[in-house]
DNA sequence: ACGTCGTGCTAAATGGATTTAGCACCGACC
DNA sequence: GGTCGGTGCTAAATCCATTTAGCACGACGT
């Protein structure tokens, strides 16, 4: 509707002055000798004119933007990419900055053309993001851009934010053994045997680890430990409605590894007559959206989406953070423990 | 990595050439008389340099920057939003295009901010997104700019994405009807009487429309139409819970308004000991993610999300597109139609 | 009276592209 | 020989904001 855009230089004509005082003044720059009464002046004209700075045009001369590019491999397919972008656009939008947000698929070409998408756009800095955490390719960046990596690493630059993986493993074994649980306990998606030599993600290596050390200091062991590839629902219910033949009567509480197995594997129980948490317990991870429409409502730990996307914002922001980031998996307490039956 | 940018003069002097004969030629303008040479030489230099235009140099000129701002009420709570960001960023990368993402939480204040934020960065086009589709209120925009709704309406803008919702409700009955059914048939999730004077939003009562013309030309009636507010799992439990007490034993079929509120409802089924679809068949919109993890998986209308977000970007880039544009809903089949018991 | 210093402000260069206006040269034609 | 037309290319302006270098003026000191 309105017209075009207001410039600079019609903010200092309107004040009587020239664009550099009114540049100068409108930057607050404090070593200027420009009078009170220049100053006045320009704030007013600006603000009647409804002045607003092209960002564009002073990036040409500034090299900043104010504009970051997030980079992802995937966004619309998982619940944890978008609380990332959420996460990642609410700092930004705190810090008056602003994300252009490419997808790449996880294709090499992809990835190349959006970084330089991103760089034509004279970006301030890269996040990169993937859902399967990993040691992730990223092509050549100029030099004062600032790269962090978002559930990934990469060996020519060290900034990233992880999850709290090995606590939070610690923390869903912590939950069984704190109900009371000794015996008759289920992994749910992994056995370490079966698939040595095999990587999932590195994030989900600690995970793995992080149970391992808690039952151990515990002084539990797992009743059985079944492999599953796919972490999708179908795969937790065909795996649960096997092995219930073998282990109904001894089962007590399943550690499944994201919620997805759990929500089929609690399908097959209900199904088979048992009932959560007062036959079988169930914790898990991830907090997906399918935790709290289970009934009874899961207690999982969480995968930490948003905080994590601020996170990553924060570490473009600040040249000073460095290394790896962890951020804390918190407990989403539910109702699936209980107890052992005894 | 790399030092620093190559710019249209680095290029200019590999080739011998002012960077006036450089620009015309790498924008393949017909109309000069640059020799072939030349032509040779610039693309050659171009490539051997690696260059790359500068976006905000070039937009400061032309006022065109490939980019558009993607502004959305909500982008992480819903799969909704992603589907419709991925769809848009999909179709803009096939153009070349980039997207600014922006979020709003539905706030008058956010959604001034994200506007001037776009302008400031000069998108050539701004999409406006919503989740509950409404008129939208849209804070003025200069001139060239073009303004799309996506799944909402604005007066002064007269270009909106929108899914066929009148369709949807007639394919919806349809599949039931073609399965058998005749009585027994439920609505869960409004009821006509009760919301008189309430709007949900400009769609759904689309939708609504669709449901009811459709079983009027099949000459059906439902058996009960049950209202319920809010559209998710617990209360599509609760409600459901409720019914089966007065109708278990006539019904016969279930029209739900969502995928949150079938799911919610099959459960209250399940543990009453009916089977989908044996005894009831279930038919709903939306196709959550929900749907497909259901058992049997749930026959659904799908929203289109990202073919309304292409639409969105396809209309931001071709100003011949305007008016409504109605995105067909496909229905996907699974498996909770079945045909009545007798 | 003249140099010095502080005060208040601005001209012009800059960043990287596009675009307008026009220059220099050559051959053809009268 | 002068003019006209075409060919091949470039200088300079432009977009908008930031920044460097420095001008003009008055007060002050000696």
């Amino acid at each position: 509707m309105a017209g075009k855009r207001v410039t600079l230089a019609d903010v200092a004509r309107r004040a009587g002055l020239s664009p550099t005082s009114a540049s100068m003044i409108l930057n607050g720059r404090s070593d200027t000798r420009l009078s009170q009464d220049a100053h006045d002046r320009v704030i007013k004209a600006a603000a009647e004119l409804g002045y607003r700075p092209n960002v564009a045009a002073r990036g040409l001369r500034t090299d900043r933007t104010d504009t970051i590019g997030f980079i992802s491999d995937v966004v619309a397919t998982t619940r944890f990419a978008s609380g990332l972008i959420k996460g990642a656009l609410d700092r930004a939008h705190d810090a008056g900055h602003v994300l252009i947000v490419l997808e790449t698929a996880g294709e090499p070409r992809r990835e190349a053309e959006a970084v330089e998408a991103a760089l034509d756009r004279q970006v301030d800095g890269v996040i990169f993001a993937t859902m399967r955490s990993r040691e992730l390719y990223v092509p050549p960046v100029p030099d004062g851009t600032r790269v962090v990596l978002l559930n990934a690493t990469n060996e020519l630059h060290p900034v990233s934010i992880l999850p709290d993986e090995y606590a939070g493993g610690r923390a869903a074994v912590d939950l069984l053994a704190a109900a009371g649980h000794r015996e008759g306990i289920l992994l749910l998606g992994h056995n370490a045997e079966k698939e040595r030599g095999l990587f999932r993600s590195m994030t989900v290596e600690r995970r793995f680890a992080g149970i391992r050390d808690a039952m151990a200091e515990h002084g539990l062991q797992f009743m059985a430990e079944e492999s599953i590839w796919l972490w999708e629902p179908e795969n937790g219910y065909a795996a649960m409605t096997k092995l219930l033949k073998r282990h109904r009567s001894s089962l007590r509480a399943i550690l499944a590894l994201n919620d997805r197995l759990a929500f089929g594997a609690q399908q097959a129980l209900t199904e088979a007559g048992l009932r959560v948490p007062d036959d079988v317990s169930i914790v898990s991870f991830d907090n997906d959206e399918l935790a709290s429409y289970m009934r009874p409502g899961l207690t999982t730990i969480a995968l930490p989406h948003e905080a994590m996307g601020t996170a990553a914002v924060d570490a473009v922001l600040d040249p000073e953070r460095t290394g790896e980031i962890l951020v804390p998996m918190p407990v989403v307490e539910r109702a699936s423990i209980a107890a052992p039956r005894s």
